[in-house]
DNA sequence: CATGAATGAGGTTTCATTCAT
DNA sequence: TATGAATGAAACCTCATTCAT
């Protein structure tokens, strides 16, 4: 048995190398311009071999994508796991979202590229569901961190958790994807920091779905911080 | 005399009737995989003729863009002259994105995809500049709107209008984008509807930034919009 | 009766403006690489025009060498005609090639490729028979010249005073051709001064095609060219 | 173990029988008419494999004539080992490029393709050093065969061996080019017999360069040539 | 006579994918 | 499992030439 384990070890190892190449070149030209020679180049083996391992060019994109998913799983359970109360780890999420962005931007990047309606055309269903089940992973925590909020007294239970989770999920994603194109045009135009911006919006809706206490709590959670920030 | 007038007119159909091709089969397939040939074939024209017209593929799906665009520009124009009142324009104005989501749902697309960083790898910048400009026009409406609500404080002036178009449109934008991928998962899934999601969060973010009064005014105003629905 | 000549003096004149057009696009990036549409900015026509006068890229191409013909025979005939002796006619005949060569290459570049049999696919008779006129011309003057020679004792007659004109042509041409595309190569690689080596042979060639008393003239009037070349 | 060298064997097959159709194809087209098209299907193998094998078209046209310069060295070399005295020697050099040209007239119109400027535009530099490197070879055997000749007082000392080779290669090679594409019209217009034209100044170039002595060897040789014809 | 517009017939090159070994 | 070689199907674009006006 121990033979066949190797063997499935060694293929797996194989995988990861093919899309540490992968990641390399997706990150550096995007899905499009990277081409399965370079790939096959930068992870030197031919370019049959990738097709051995990863049914298409999109599903070695998807799988790069995955390993992303699994860092930001990685990043809201350290926060929800390291804050004490309830504001603290739904501050330590947002702090995670924003690293998740600023630090590994290219994943970011990624995952927008799964709602254009072009890219599912291309994909194996496998490899689909594989990304849906990762993404869901992280929605359930989320959710479920939400909703254990709203038991504790800390969230507002006139909206649906998951609503509230949803709404502020996607403002950031969408200020976020702004920054990552426009900063510089907002900048120079109307003298607009989205990332100010982003920092607001965020602070609007947290305060929007916090129970009033949790709002209070939240409000000093902020000022201790900007204290930090000062002596720093 | 009239004789180089209708020459011009015969150029300008020529070029509608071009993109009128285009559009269709951009929406369909994309800008990578739509070819000049479909294009041609649709447009039952030669690949050359388009050449003729266009610079590059790209340049054409610009076009395309733009005209969307221009779409949306009589949209906002039309809500925001409609309206007597501030808040009665506001609320044409979320309207009149919602029109533009629902029934023109193929140049949403295109405007998100201008979003995503692999387009800008590979559209040339002048491209860029010309989707820009008339991208502005509309921001430039919406945001003197929002000033002018300010002045006339229906708006509240304790934070910056365009920050708080950038964040309604961007939350909205986001919203729209994950509803036109991903509704039926989150209703089969968490049976959420996400397009009520979508007129939560636009009555929470638009009551946010209201002054006191034109709240009251907007509550009226939801109020008999219901009404008119019931009646129905 | 006027009408129609002034008429034909006016189409004369237009075909002028066309070839002065294509003369230069052809010169600067000869025929592969000149297209229609440069000749007809060039000429500040439409590009249909151009096929009004003439039938074909070839055959324009061809037209303007066929005015390079012209200008060899001018240049020809005033050798020729300038020269007292035979011996003196014959030398500028030899100069009026080089200066051919020398000042107007793009001319001699011309006819060099009339002999490729590529060419000859794409042009039309009329024009063919058009070039193969002109230069007939030219040989013609030369051979009679050759001939007169003959006659007058100063050139062999144990040889066909066409083939010597032949055999003095080609050596000329073929070494003209080759200064022009290798003359730097030949001059690093070996330290061969090819237009040393064109008058060498052009000498060589002219003393073995003359009688012993012409060959004496020759030597002498040799001797006074390089006096004033040294006076200056 | 041979396993490599097979493969490195059929490689270098395939390359032959690419080189085999490409040079069918652009000995009836020429450079500008052959298409990849073509030359694929001639090959019976799919465009893309061309490109596996030859960077580009010009290549391809590149590796057909140094192929045809592969030849002449042959021919070349064949007479040069072969003749027992430089006069014999020089002859088959002479019978050897004639050869060339009458068997192999199609490599002959390549070399002289690269002489005409308008190719020198549209080629590689890449290119034009590979040719020039093989053809290089060529002369440097026919030139240290001049040398030789000087050395052995078989060829005049008051000549640069050099120049003498450039000139009679440049005459024949004018020549040939000339009955290539005029053989008929000097024929029939003025009864001429090119080729005899050639063989006559080919005579008078090689007795022009020749010692005294040497030259009557090579009339003795002549002589013997002529009554074997006649024995025929 | 002149032309703007149109086009057919290619041009070369690219690349994801598949075989035969 | 791994691969070198092969390829089909496009990709975008060009240009000499022709019409309709």
């Amino acid at each position: 048995m121990g033979i066949h384990e190797r063997k499935e070890r060694e293929k797996e190892r194989r995988k990861e190398e093919i899309l540490d190449a992968a990641q390399r070149v997706f990150f550096e030209k995007g899905l499009n311009s990277a081409t399965m020679d370079e790939i096959a180049e930068a992870a030197e083996l031919s370019k049959a071999t990738l097709y051995l391992h990863f049914v298409s060019k999109e599903d070695l994109y998807l799988a790069v994508a995955i390993r992303g998913l699994g860092i930001a799983h990685e990043l809201f359970k350290e926060a929800i796991d390291g804050g004490t109360t309830i504001v603290e780890k739904l501050n330590g999420v947002k702090k995670a979202y924003t690293t998740l962005f600023n630090t590994h931007r290219n994943y970011f990047r990624m995952f927008s590229f799964f709602q254009t309606p072009q890219f599912h055309k291309q994909v194996s269903d496998a490899m689909k569901d594989a990304f849906r089940v990762e993404s869901n992973k992280n929605w359930e925590m989320i959710i479920s961190f939400f909703a254990r909020g709203v038991s504790e007294k800390r969230i507002r239970n006139d909206f649906d958790p998951v609503e509230m989770a949803i709404v502020i999920w996607s403002n950031a994603a969408s200020l976020m994807s702004r920054i990552d194109s426009e900063a510089e045009v907002w900048k120079y135009r109307r003298n607009i920091d989205l990332n100010k911006t982003l920092e607001t919006s965020f602070r609007l809706l947290i305060e929007a779905i916090l129970t009033p206490e949790a709002r209070l709590e939240y409000a000093e959670l902020l000022r201790d911080e900007e204290k930090h920030i000062q002596f720093k």
